[in-house]
DNA sequence: CTGTGTGCAAACACTTTGCAGGTGT
DNA sequence: ACACCTGCAAAGTGTTTGCACACAG
């Protein structure tokens, strides 16, 4: 009954998609794609739906994109966001031999001093390497 | 003369397609994509030359990929990887208004401490918001 | 001469759009 | 009841592959 609620409170109606793909996100601590969750819903959506889905939780502000370094798209749980009005800025790390990418909640990106003359809105570090499973 | 220099001395051959792209890069301080290439490229080479180019190119170690928020491959001098053996771990800034995404070569990644377990092979500071000349 | 670069056609992968019909509130 | 979610088909965009020919060293 938790899934519906947290839907409700990003302005999402209720649905069988919807609810399904939000809990993959709850199961799954590291970003998803859309191509995972195909795979690994229970049950079958169209891969558009899928698509679908994740742009309106985007929009809602229910999770954000999460950077990777060959093209195709990925998505996580904004922990905070309904608290810290946005905050995602922690560091990502992606493992080379799982391709799986996790936020590490627990470290913030250090401050960095750009030249005079940049405006920065957004920052994103991406780490990769070999994660603690794959090693 | 300069660049069929260059390509020699990153083993790759000397042909018209790759002078052009290497003068590309040399001309423009930002990271380029294949579209850009293509468009602003003098002669006329095919899509898939410029894509096997800049897939040389990366492998001999004359360029590098640069992360970039929406999935399309964008590639950048290494400035220093004949010196340095692979040093590119500099902030890349991405405007958000004209699209461009440059090396900010003065500012290295700081630290980041991980917890345990995670082998870091490569990090990608990726800033993102409004350059100079769009403020 | 030989390995490799190039062009063309086609395939592939990921994502978006349009529209008709179904569903949540 | 109405807005909006869903499925299907199709198109769009970025990238890769196969093959025959051309070219640099």
């Amino acid at each position: 009954m938790q899934l519906p609620n947290t839907l409700r409170k990003f302005q999402l109606k209720s649905t069988p998609c919807r609810t399904e793909v939000l809990q993959l996100f709850f199961d799954n601590d590291h970003a998803l794609s859309n191509a995972f969750i195909e795979k690994n819903i229970s049950s079958s959506f169209d891969r558009v739906t899928v698509y679908r889905t994740l742009k309106s939780f985007e929009e809602k502000g229910l999770i954000h994109k999460v950077l990777d370094d060959n093209g195709i798209t990925k998505y996580a749980l904004c922990q905070d966001c309904s608290t810290h009005h946005h905050h995602h800025e922690h560091v990502h790390f992606k493992c080379e031999t799982c391709g799986q990418t996790t936020c590490i909640e627990s470290v913030d990106i250090p401050e960095v001093k750009l030249p005079k003359g940049y405006k920065v809105k957004e920052r994103n570090l991406l780490i990769q390497g070999v994660c603690e499973q794959c090693i």
